[in-house]
RNA sequence: GUGAGUGUAGCUCAAGGGCAGAGCACUGGUCUGUGGCUCCAGGGGUUGGGGGUUCGAAACCCCUCACUCACC
């Protein structure tokens, strides 16, 4: 059992849990920060504990091109050789096969890519993810899956759906089955694809719910992968709707990829546990900080004078310490501090938030808490 | 003091008789499983000053001012 439910699921659908890995416990529901190439960029392991964080994600596709296995496992493996005592989940390469998209491509057998680094022709299966994940010590480890983007058509959605489902299989497969009397050495999530169609959506989550592998084991968790690239926000609560029902209540659930604050909010009410995103990292070093109240950007000229902190309620380090006058000084100086201290408010931020999901789902206050943020928080930008 | 050169956006510079432009900076927006400060838009000028030639001058002519270099 990896994950267990702490307290009754509220009427909405939100849930609180536990996490448990081999490394340390994660309270769900819960946001990993992204850290790609195994370091969250600017942010020092005391600093990512002080900022809250209970475990981090990796993207194994990095890592494998760099710096590779045998510094890796010389180095103890990734959690050591990233000084970062808490759990760690990896992505796959899946998103690469979108963001990386004219420089790979797909077989059945598995991904050709062109190394970023150096050009070089590699080759990423489902089953060298499973085996590179166990060889580094990885907590939780992501399937490879087939990413398309939404305007793809529906044949190449189905088409990357099918063969995400078989590349499920074959991961699952890899997997030796453990006598778990504890955590699983290490855990592997299945992956939900399925565009924007519904019934896709339900129909693979399914799918990968009834997926046994060779030794009889099923998945330990469950990602949903594919959302947060165009999509509107009312119709993602219908896709994570469509993806969640089939699973079994006693999985987590990770929706990957998402999203701003007022989205994580929602999919915690449909019974989403785990989180990752850019979104509070990048925007920090680009000088876009979330606040309860609304977006700071910080650049902004009317912030040169301004000596109280982002926000007054924050128990971040940076806001404890520094005004918005200092931090619009940093960004326009171009310091490295400037997102070192920008990352630490934002990761602290998301943290913070779900931290207070958590707490409204035990009192059994959710409900009334989520239309008032929802009311208040204003961060998803212009564009929706 | 003499000679040469240069003065164009906040900065560095284009345009050598026909609508005065770029980069940076500035102003605002943007960023959804990260290819190491992303991407988009906007404001900004009596072309050092004065006079002249010309239908038309940043450009050609004269005067003047400032700065740079070389020589006394």
């Amino acid at each position: 059992m990896i994950w267990s439910s702490s307290h009754p699921h509220q009427p909405g659908g939100g849930r609180v849990g536990t996490l448990h890995t081999s490394a340390s416990p994660v309270e769900t529901p819960n946001f990993m920060p992204v850290g790609t190439r195994g370091s969250v960029r600017g942010l020092h392991s005391n600093l990512l504990v002080r900022s809250g964080a209970e475990i981090i994600l990796v993207n194994l596709f990095h890592l494998w091109l760099r710096p590779g296995e045998t510094v890796l496992r010389g180095a103890g493996g990734i959690r050591r050789f990233m000084g970062w005592n808490g759990p760690v989940l990896s992505d796959s390469g899946g998103f690469q096969i979108l963001s990386l998209k004219d420089q790979r491509k797909v077989t059945e057998e598995g991904v050709h890519f062109r190394s970023p680094y150096d050009g070089a022709a590699v080759f990423l299966s489902p089953e060298e993810v499973v085996r590179f994940s166990q060889s580094i010590g990885v907590s939780i480890a992501m399937v490879l899956d087939h990413l398309v983007s939404s305007d793809e058509g529906e044949d190449k959605n189905r088409e990357a759906l099918e063969r995400t489902l078989r590349w499920a299989k074959r991961s699952l497969d890899t997997m030796k089955m453990e006598n778990r009397e504890g955590p699983p050495e290490m855990a592997l999530f299945g992956i939900v694809q399925g565009g924007l169609d519904p019934h896709l959506r339900s129909y693979c989550a399914a799918t990968l719910s009834g997926m046994r592998g060779k030794e009889g084991a099923f998945f330990d968790g469950y990602g949903i992968g594919g959302l947060g690239i165009g999509e509107s926000p009312s119709e993602r609560v219908e896709l994570i709707r469509a993806a969640l029902s089939p699973l079994p209540q006693s999985a987590p659930r990770y929706l990957m990829g998402v999203g701003y604050p007022e989205d994580l909010i929602e999919a915690v009410a449909e019974g989403v546990d785990l989180f990752d995103c850019v979104l509070p990292t990048r925007n920090a070093r680009n000088g876009m900080l979330f606040t309860r109240t609304g977006r700071v950007i910080i650049r902004n000229a009317k912030y040169a004078e301004d000596f109280s902190p982002v926000d007054e309620t924050c128990s971040c380090l940076t806001c404890q310490t520094y005004t918005k006058a200092y931090l619009h000084h940093l960004f326009r100086t171009d310091e490295m501090l400037g997102p070192v201290l920008n990352t630490v408010h934002n990761v602290t931020f998301y943290l913070s938030l779900m931290k207070e999901m958590r707490e409204q789902l035990v009192v059994g206050n959710f409900e009334s808490w989520k239309n008032h943020m929802l009311n208040n928080l204003n961060t998803r930008g212009k564009h929706e």
